[in-house]
RNA sequence: GGCCCGUUCGUCUAAGGGCUAGGACACCACCCUUUCACGGUGGUGAUACGGGUUCGAAUCCCGUACGGGCUACCA
């Protein structure tokens, strides 16, 4: 069989939003389900759109998933370099042999000559004209001018664009792997501009050249793609051969509450849509991601894929190594999905209860850490994590459900206590304190008989006393059973907790 | 406007001619729990519309509507 060679390909222009990270998903997932290699190549031929370190944050965020590249210009590879920037030259001669072979040409039009031509052939049946077949020879290329005059506009070094001529009257078809056979008709693509006055090639043609000669087998992008697709596979036929052209599929879009999923709609409806966190170096803007916002990588991975693909059974939690297994391009979903935040949170809650102690110690200790509750007993850590996980949605639940098994609570919900606070139930605390003293036995079910004993011995209805002893411990209404909180804390910190309390009550 | 893609509960989806259209999230009710959750049981809820083809259509075909994408020297 032979080898599986997909590639991802960012523009360094932003974050790194969820449809791009499903895409990336899609292909790593193929990748591997196929034994073959996933590369990443970079985008970046539009110089006034790259952004300062938004490269290294896509890398960032591909390595927190867990898709790190076999090949990327960090990495290396056979085929580099991965940076269209750096591939220049290699794009020049293929645009040039196209206009010597006849299916490209030169144009010289400027941009205000393009704009004269939008303004004066627009039509209310027409609003957008394009540059094509019934066009082309109004206006200044290679086809419409005399040999001798390209030539002179040339030695002058005129500026100028390559753009494909596309053929007359041709039906250009392909199959796409996930909605099956497409057509397009060649009467109504325009010719699309391949090389660009600055030299730069655009992405239709760096795309065809860089996956010949990167031995692409296989694409995945986005549905966005699917009207260029024709200049594509003609480039194909023209440079390399239909024969060597990889399989496409085309993945549907995610969307937002309302369309297209945008940056805007994770600000406005308070979810991340990002990876990780960006900022943008221009405006300032601060788009949240998943990784801060408390999202586990495996959860994340996991709640994407489903978007839009499932195996066909129940299950809808996967691991890594699962989807793999199991992963087919054929079985992802034609139409667009939109994105449920819910039940985005429930993954991550599934991923939390099933992961173990060890797996989540650090990112708790160090949310921990960072608001104010430094840990200082790993083991206890271990312990507070097992009793709490599963009352945790996104990480930073576990600030509120255990950040007072490392802190003797300062504040105490008084409203809850107060109303029914009396004498009876303040002796019964000052005697179990002076009981628990003398405790042998300290674990969660004999403190609950002790406690329950000695409520019944002072007549006071056991349930009555529990949420005060709860505020005592904790200092509010949350967190894990009371009395598996006294164990954990031990004997001299919980008499001390309830003797500090009583002093407020 | 033109071209392309799409359309099953509110959301993600299963069922690719054949039993009461299944599951998950969300929501509601009950149970568990004298904190908050988890969990358990049950419930509300969908094949966009109109024509065909067929003994039989969510499924195949045509049309309509709606949604989305593209229509840059951006990707």
């Amino acid at each position: 069989m032979k080898k599986v060679r997909v590639r991802f390909a960012p523009s360094p222009t932003g974050g790194l939003h969820l449809g791009g990270v499903r895409t990336v998903l899609y292909n790593y997932l193929f990748a591997k389900h196929h034994g073959g290699d996933f590369i990443v190549r970079i985008e970046d031929t539009d110089q006034s759109r790259y952004v300062e370190g938004a490269e290294e944050y896509i890398f960032n965020c591909l390595k927190w998933a867990g898709l790190e590249p076999d090949e990327s210009p960090l990495h290396g590879g056979s085929y580099g370099p991965y940076r269209q920037s750096e591939r220049k030259e290699i794009y020049r001669q293929y645009a040039e042999q196209l206009v010597k072979d006849g299916h490209a040409y030169y144009a010289f039009d400027t941009t205000e000559e393009l704009e004269k031509m939008r303004h004066d052939f627009k039509t209310e049946q027409n609003p957008s004209p394009q540059y094509d077949r019934s066009l082309r020879m109004k206006m200044r290329n290679s086809l419409s001018l005399s040999p001798a005059e390209v030539k002179d506009l040339l030695t002058k070094d005129t500026r100028h664009v390559i753009r494909i001529k596309m053929p007359d009257q041709e039906t250009v078809s392909f199959t796409d792997m996930i909605r099956g056979e497409i057509s397009f008709d060649t009467l109504l693509v325009d010719d699309k501009v391949l090389l660009k006055a600055d030299g730069m090639p655009t992405y239709h043609l760096a795309v065809v050249v860089d996956d010949h000669l990167m031995q692409i087998t296989h694409a995945f992008r986005g549905e966005e793609w699917l009207p260029s697709a024709p200049v594509h596979v003609l480039l194909w036929k023209y440079l390399f051969g239909l024969k060597s052209m990889p399989q496409w599929a085309h993945l549907p879009l995610i969307l937002g509450p309302n369309g297209k999923l945008s940056k805007r709609d994770g600000a406005k409806y308070g979810f991340p849509v990002f990876a990780m966190n960006w900022t943008d170096p221009k405006t300032n803007d601060l788009t949240e991601g998943f990784k801060e916002k408390g999202f586990l990588p495996e959860a994340f991975i996991n709640l994407l894929a489903l978007l839009g693909w499932n195996d066909g059974t129940e299950q809808e939690i996967f691991s890594k190594k699962e989807l793999i297994e199991k992963f087919s391009i054929e079985r992802v979903h034609s139409g667009g999905a939109k994105f449920d935040y819910e039940k985005a949170k429930w993954f991550n809650h599934e991923w939390i209860k099933q992961s173990g102690v060890a797996s989540l110690e650090s990112g708790v200790k160090t949310l921990l850490t960072e608001k104010g509750f430094p840990v200082a007993d790993d083991a206890m850590l271990d312990k507070v994590i097992e009793l709490v996980k599963d009352r945790c949605t996104l990480l930073p639940d576990f600030v509120q459900h255990s950040s007072f098994f490392f802190k003797t609570p300062e504040e105490y919900d008084l409203a809850a206590v107060k109303p029914k606070w009396n004498e009876e139930k303040k002796n019964f605390f000052l005697a179990y304190s002076e009981k628990l003293r003398s405790t042998a036995e300290w674990n969660a079910i004999a403190l609950e008989n002790s406690f329950k004993e000695l409520a019944t011995e002072k007549n006071i209805k056991p349930g009555e006393l529990q949420l005060p002893f709860r505020i005592m411990l904790v200092g509010g209404k949350f967190g894990p059973p009371v009395f598996n909180i006294a164990e954990l804390l031990g004997a001299d910190e919980t008499i001390i907790r309830i003797e500090k309390a009583l002093l407020s009550f």
